[in-house]
RNA sequence: CGGGGUGUAGUAUAUCGGUAGUAUCCGUGUUUUGGGAACACGAGGGCCGGGUUCGAUUCCCGGCACCCCGACCA
């Protein structure tokens, strides 16, 4: 993509009414804008790296077999009266509105009743289950206090995904597979080293649920974490007794600030008893399906990647979920610099490498160095005067501070190295 | 929802009961191009409603918005 059609521009100045990092540093940089608190449109830059985001997620849930769909944002009444969550006493995070006809619609805070409801419809033997269902969508809710800049806001995307098992053991397994999954997540969208499965309270049908955390001072939960073990446990059942039965000692867990960027949760027969989800196993017996359920908030994973990945000068996105890989700067106007970068510009594109061209004109270097590593590319490949006297593209980590000069073929077989994550 | 704070050009800020200033951004022109270039000219502003006052952006009251702390949540 070329800058000159990117319409976003860089701001210099921070926004006076964010105090968070990462709104600070998403809003300067073009990724977000801010409509009202809580809530922010993606820009291109910013929705390219939610999509990177997605797609991270999507494999790692069809690798586990999920099956993508998407549900609606509008929900109806009826369908969360059957587990009573209709009601504003029962939940208060509800945006509702009315129909011309009077009738009432919800605006999705989560997804269980829609699941629920929906899969009534499929599920009837044990030669239906298990089966893993899962959207991406944007999540409503009415926080008293939205916050964070994009780390809690009142509109959000996230993936849910719902498991239906037909025992505890076969939910247990795909429980443990979700575990995994999970981390292989965090580990490719470059959080892996400092997010730990966290144990959290669990409700009515398990000791435990598993949080991801992610240690950082912009987090809203204390955690204890125990580095050798890879785990940790919320603040919220820290006790000896659950200490105990994890078997980790309090002297050797170090207390964090964290942003939970997932978590993973059985419910049991909570949702499927009032949804009646039942199959008849091989002996032609009713038994009650037994659910899980599975989020991540995507728009806070970007938060919380800004958040712990950064500099003085700006963004520092890993490569997985980086808007493009390369940042392709033409400093000077020379017809030699121009062409040499729309060259190569050319090239990398073919071979299939995502690269944002800064070709304006009338922009001094500094200024483009300047929009370089604020907006965090990882591989800024510089075309000038310099470089091409030096024989090539200079091309430079954004992780670096110095780069090194490469020949066009050099710089292209460099660039397509594959990282592993 | 309790407590605290802030609302001034697109953005960031200053001053002031009496013509609202600066930077940046934007437009035009000339000169620049390896770390947010220089000069000149130009355009652009007081959250809303009420009150006090000869006069309110400033003081008072109400509202709304935004931020922070707490409570609550992916």
């Amino acid at each position: 993509m070329r800058q000159s059609k990117l319409f976003t521009k860089t701001k210099k100045e921070s926004p006076a009414d964010e105090v968070a990092l990462n709104a600070e540093l998403l809003i300067k940089a073009g990724f977000i804008n801010k409509e009202m608190a809580g809530v922010y449109s993606f820009l291109p830059l910013g929705l390219r790296v939610i999509k990177k985001i997605e797609d991270i997620i999507r494999q790692e849930m069809d690798a586990v077999g999920g099956t993508e769909m998407r549900t609606s944002v509008f929900q109806n009444k009826e369908v969360w009266e059957k587990s009573n969550r209709w009601n504003d006493e029962e939940v208060d995070v509800w945006f509702k509105t009315t129909l011309k006809n009077g009738g009432e619609v919800g605006l999705s805070f989560t997804n269980e009743e829609a699941y629920s409801n929906i899969l009534k419809q499929y599920i009837n033997s044990y030669r239906d289950l298990p089966i893993y269902p899962y959207d991406f969508k944007n999540i409503f809710r009415n926080e008293t206090r939205s916050k964070s800049g994009i780390l809690r806001g009142r509109e959000f995307y996230w993936k849910a995904l719902y498991s239906f098992s037909k025992n505890e053991e076969e939910h247990n397994e795909f429980y443990e597979k979700m575990k995994e999954s999970y981390k292989n997540i965090f580990r490719r969208a470059g959080i892996g080293h400092i997010t730990y499965m966290t144990f959290a309270s669990g409700g009515t049908f398990s000791k435990f649920s598993h949080e991801f955390q992610t240690i950082t001072s912009a987090g809203e939960d204390t955690i204890f974490v125990d580095e050798n073990k890879g785990i940790a446990i919320n603040k919220e059942v820290y006790t000896d007794e659950v200490l105990d039965s994890l078997g980790v000692k309090k002297e050797e867990l170090v207390e964090n600030k964290a942003i939970e960027v997932g978590n993973i949760f059985s419910l049991g027969t909570k949702f499927s008893k009032p949804f009646d989800l039942k199959y008849k196993d091989e002996n032609g017996v009713e038994n009650d399906v037994v659910m899980g359920s599975y989020g991540i908030g995507l728009s806070r994973l970007m938060g919380t990647v800004v958040e712990t990945l950064s500099d003085d000068k700006g963004i520092i996105w890993p490569e997985s979920i980086a808007p493009f890989k390369v940042h392709l700067l033409a400093l000077g106007g020379d017809e030699n610099i121009k062409n040499s970068a729309e060259e190569i510009y050319t090239e990398l594109n073919n071979k299939g490498i995502e690269v944002l061209f800064d070709d304006r004109n009338d922009l001094s270097a500094g200024e483009k160095f300047a929009d370089a590593d604020l907006i965090g590319i990882p591989y800024r490949v510089v075309v000038s005067k310099r470089s091409l006297a030096d024989g090539g593209y200079e091309v430079k980590k954004r992780i670096e501070q110095t780069g090194k000069v490469l020949k066009k073929e050099e710089l292209i077989d460099f660039l397509l190295t594959k990282v592993s994550y």
